[in-house]
Order: C-alpha cells, then structure tokens, then sequence
DNA sequence: CGCTTTTGACCCGCGC
DNA sequence: GCGCGGGTCAAAAGCG
C-alpha cells in the first residue's frame, strides 16, 4: 500500500533548528515515474510565520522536491499572489493554493505536547483505548499535536516516508471529491498520524498532513529504509 | 493466524 | 439547543 521508495534526500534546511517540528520531516520520494513531481510543504504550527521565513529563503533549492508554500492565506504574512513568485517557475505547485484554503486556514496548531511525555500515557496500542480511557481521549482531541503538511503530485495516495501506516479510517469530507484516509504510526509508542486525501481541484495532487512526532526513527520501522540514517540523525 | 483494510456508527467541537 | 461536519472506534472482511 506504501508508495515509492524513500528518498535519500532530506530538506533539514527547511527546517529552523527551534521549530519545535511535528517529526523528522520524511525523505519524501515520488515515485520515480514521475519525475515532474514538485511537493511543497507547508508547516503548521504556531511559528509557522516564521517558519514560512525560513523556508523562504530556499526558493531555490528545489532539488530535494520540496518548497515552502509562502502563498498559503496563512496569518497576515501570506500575501495572496505571493504564492506564484515563492513557486514561479513550478507550475505544479501553484494553482494548487485554492483548496489549500481549507488547510491553510485550517489548523494551526496550539500545543505542542513533549515529545517523550507525549507517548508515556502509553501501552503499545494506546488508540486501543477502553470506554474507561475515552476521557483521556477527549483531552487529547483538544490537545492538538503540532502538524505539518505538503502536497505532492503523485499517482498513488499514500507516499512511503519510511514509517509504516496503518489505516483506521476513511471519511468523504465535504467540498472534496476525494475521500480523506486516516493513518496511525503502527510503531508501539508512536502516536503520530496522517491524513492523506486527493484535491478535488486536481487530483493528481495529494494532500499529506502529519500529526505529532515519531518517537522512533524509520528505520526502526522498516529495514528497507536503513540508508536514510544519516537524513534523519540530523534531526 | 495475525495483521491490515474497510466501513458504518458514534462522538465531539463548533457555528448558528 | 440543534445540526453539521470532521475525526475515531471497532467489528467484519480481506490478505499474505
């Protein structure tokens, strides 16, 4: 069900080294049939002005396939058409911006919970909570975890990112034409997520948005992606 | 047989 | 308070 091989190629400079980053961002790779593969990612998180600062000064430096979104209505720092000239030169990626809308404007995280302390409340499958933990449940569901979230152009749904996924839901959201899949890290301890759902402006384009932080390394996970070591050490 | 996916139901937050 | 929509649960089915 993964998608491609990983990448080898990690854009940590997108990265501010005090962004508190949902998770070691995933050596995305596309597959290698499509070689006009132009992600972007889009941070989400209450720095994520600043952040978008950071990225911006990377316009080019495409090579690792992934660029900001400085066109994203984001805060009062997106500019409308400033999206075209962030990705001038990436037609792929703009003109994507529209429904972004919906994620742009969507969550912009409010609590960032410990790394570590995060995952103590933990058995090895704490979304299998019991009707006596749906309390804590609920607390979580107000807690958001930090996110972070890029659109590629890809044939498959679900991009490998060297963490395994499993899927605990499918929903069709309004206003989309796609339905919206729902993935949780399978790693014992790992509350991460993922939501994964095709635009219904193009859908080609994948929309991937993480929740949370790994609380293990890929390669921990799957043995195929042990060369991405070194991408991920950095983090 | 164990793990993953599917899918309808349920829960919860939010806007009106 | 009510309805809507997103997110999650959990049983059943599928698959290797």
């Amino acid at each position: 069900m993964e998608g491609g091989q990983l990448g080898t190629c990690l854009p940590s400079f997108l990265v501010p080294d005090h962004y508190a980053f949902p998770l070691p961002l995933p050596p995305l790779q596309l597959p290698s049939s499509q070689p006009n593969n132009k992600p972007f990612q889009m941070p989400f998180d209450d720095v994520q002005e600043e952040a978008g600062n950071h990225a911006g000064m990377l316009s080019s430096s495409d090579h690792c396939g992934l660029y900001p979104l400085q066109s994203l209505p984001f805060g009062s720092s997106a500019s409308g058409g400033a999206g075209a000239a962030a990705c001038g030169g990436k037609p792929t990626a703009v003109g994507f911006m529209p429904s972004c809308s919906a994620v742009g404007a969507e969550e912009v995280c409010t609590s960032v919970a410990p790394t570590t302390n995060g995952c103590n409340e933990s058995n090895s499958a704490w979304w299998k909570a019991s009707a006596a933990e749906r309390g804590k449940m609920k607390v979580r569901r107000k807690m958001r975890e930090p996110r972070f979230c890029f659109q590629t152009r890809s044939d498959v749904d679900v991009l490998d990112d060297g963490y395994k996924w499993r899927k605990y839901g499918q929903k069709v959201v309004k206003n989309s034409l796609h339905p919206r899949s729902y993935f949780r890290c399978t790693h014992s301890n790992c509350r991460v997520k993922k939501r994964v759902e095709r635009l219904s402006t193009d859908c080609r384009m994948v929309m991937t948005t993480y929740e949370g932080r790994h609380t293990h390394s890929p390669c921990s996970d799957d043995a195929s992606s042990g060369d991405h070591t070194d991408c991920f050490s950095s983090f």
